[in-house]
RNA sequence: GGAUCCAUGGGGUAGAGGAUAUCCUCUUGGGCUUCGAACCCAAGGACGCGGGUUCGAUUCCCGCUGGGUCCGCCA
């Protein structure tokens, strides 16, 4: 939404009709922006809607802040037409780095997004997370904003504490070649399918639960290697999505530090706290049926206690935390937030993606069911690989294996994102390895593609003066940038920009159909080179800030 | 049982209180001695059901149906 226009037209409707709202749509493909406001005065006025929206039109014309804006009534609507010196501000803007960076702000982010448990490794549920909190992310960093992107590492949970008791009682090889992430499920779901056998393993689990709270050094080291050595596989999986964290907070940290300790005691005291066997809050007057446990009968601290220690901690650190979380932890995920406001700390905003499943059902780290990111990986990689050699036969093979791992990213990463977070998807691999059409390759074959051109083209004089309708339509579409940007950080829905991208690239390639560039001469070479020089600047930042590759050659 | 999210062409999806509902796939028919065909153009096909609010609802509200998720001294 063009700023400028924007806010010039919705001031002047609002004098003249006295409405609190202008009404401003969307104009499709009839203008830039239409007002409804003729609807909503015929009562008053007794008027028909046609009648209304002339009158107007005429008023609106005499304003000469309006000047540069086409203004014409089409039945009841009042379309608005941007000129010519909007989409020369536009290209001017465009053409240059950075484009879509927004005014450097104050406000001090923190986003925790992936934070799985380290029992297994990432599958293709987890990275939903991943994408979805990387881009969140980039788009943040963007929109100006200082940020840390953080993980939280449950390492002293109930399955930690079975991955240790595994690698105490079972045989616990590691496989040639085998990856530590990899190695730690199979461990994982070796100790739980002895715990379906015999029972009397679950009393050995709590005892080790118990020690690593109360800081036995034996025990907490060993749950400490186990969880490092699956987080180092994480992170070679993050490495080739291209996702980044810049700070691994353990939980553990949190109660050896005292700050759980000391939120419990802050919570005892507050009216909903109860206190028998166990420390829970009641927080029924909030809507919340089931209780809130904190504290287990044999004194150790929940999940619940450590993690509140930890977001009153990322409170006392940061002005808005943002949490990127599966829709398992909907529940969870209020508690706390009701939890933080009563206790009077900041209280966190939780995104939530709907979960992956699998065409035969839920995915399962423990029971062993799941398709692991790596393996989707490798599988597009190769996919990729094939096609580029079809392709570009004629190009080294490193280069070759280099375009292979971008375009097979961009297919990962865009399928994802492209998504709305609140609809849960069922993976498929004939899809997920589908990386032509709709999809992240796409939008790189434009970019390549604009660059191509650039490089033929050799020097050119910029012109930002356009004419032709095919001209027009794509600089008006690559004016919507920055306030996409806006967008994806108001609302926390990176799909947005997944979305933009792929249109921008969809105007592009119409564009490159009608309109001929290097063929053309004089001026009209000078500016379409300059529009493809701006569209090609504005899908390189689309691009990464979506965690894509903008390969100029694929 | 309670809570919550979702429901758009055959399949997958976008969108928004308003003008002819987006894109991919699919089917059919066109376009490469070309600025890169991982592309473009044309045609076909959809807002689950019932109420309500509104000048106007596919979009907001309620109910129903169907599906996901959650309701643990797990995380």
């Amino acid at each position: 939404m063009p700023d400028i226009n924007y806010t010039l037209i919705k001031t002047a409707i609002l004098e003249i009709t006295g409405l609190p709202d202008a009404l401003l749509v969307e104009g499709g493909e009839h203008a830039d922006l239409a007002s409804t406001v003729a609807f909503s005065l015929a009562k008053a006025k007794k008027q028909a809607p046609v009648t209304i929206a002339q009158e107007l039109v005429a008023e609106l014309r005499k304003r000469p802040e309006l000047a540069g804006i086409t203004i014409e009534a089409k039945g009841p609507y009042i379309n608005f037409i941007f000129g010519k010196a909007y989409v020369s501000e536009v290209l001017k803007a465009a053409v240059k780095p950075g484009y879509g960076n927004l005014p450097k702000k104050t406000t001090r982010v923190v986003l925790e997004h992936t934070s799985a448990n380290p029992n297994g490794p990432l599958h293709v549920g987890h990275i939903r997370n991943s994408i979805i909190g990387d881009t969140l992310a980039r788009a943040f960093r963007k929109a100006g904003y200082p940020l840390e992107v953080q993980y939280y590492v449950n390492d002293m949970g109930r399955q930690i504490a079975i991955v240790a008791w595994g690698f105490d009682n079972l045989d616990n090889k590691q496989l040639d070649g085998e990856k530590e992430d990899a190695h730690i499920a199979r461990i994982y779901i070796a100790a739980n399918q002895e715990i379906q056998k015999d029972e009397s393993i679950t009393q050995q689990v709590n005892i080790l639960m118990q020690l690593v709270e109360n800081g036995d050094p034996a025990t907490v080291k060993k749950f400490r290697k186990e969880v490092s050595r699956c987080l180092d596989g994480f992170k070679v999986t993050m490495k080739d999505l291209n996702v980044t964290h810049d700070r691994f907070v353990w939980e553990s940290d949190f109660v050896r530090n005292g700050n759980t300790e000391r939120i419990i005691n802050k919570l005892k005291r507050m009216p909903q706290a109860h206190e028998d066997e166990t420390l829970y809050l009641d927080l029924a007057e909030f809507g919340f049926e089931n209780k809130y446990v904190l504290r287990r009968s044999d004194g150790t601290s929940v999940y619940a206690a450590r993690d509140l220690a930890f977001h009153a901690w990322k409170g006392a650190n940061f002005d808005r935390i943002i949490d990127v979380l599966g829709a398992d932890h909907k529940l969870i995920g209020a508690q706390l937030q009701c939890t933080m406001k009563i206790l009077g700390e900041k209280v966190p905003e939780i995104v939530h993606f709907e979960f992956v499943s699998l065409p035969e059902g839920s995915m399962s780290t423990r029971a062993g069911k799941f398709v692991s990111a790596d393996d989707l990986i490798t599988e597009i990689r190769k996919r990729a690989f094939d096609e580029v050699t079809t392709r570009r036969p004629e190009l080294p093979e490193d280069e070759r294996r280099k375009i292979a791992a971008s375009v097979g990213l961009a297919a990962i990463r865009y399928d994802i994102v492209k998504v709305s977070p609140e609809k849960s998807t069922v993976f498929d691999w004939k899809e997920a390895l589908d990386f032509e059409r709709q999809s992240g390759p796409y939008i790189q074959y434009a970019n390549a593609r604009a660059c191509s051109i650039l490089e033929k083209a050799g020097p050119f004089n910029e012109c930002f003066d356009l004419e032709t309708e095919q001209e027009i339509a794509l600089a008006k579409e690559i004016a919507r940038f920055p306030g996409i940007i806006e967008k994806v950080v108001t609302e926390l829905r990176p799909n947005i920009l997944a979305i933009y991208a792929r249109e921008l690239a969809d105007t592009f390639n119409t564009f490159y159909h009608y309109e001929q560039v290097l063929k053309s001469e004089g001026s009209i070479r000078d500016r379409r080179l300059t529009l493809v020089k701006a569209v090609q600047n504005t899908l390189q930042e689309s691009l990464q800030t979506l965690g894509i590759d903008a390969i100029q050659s694929m």
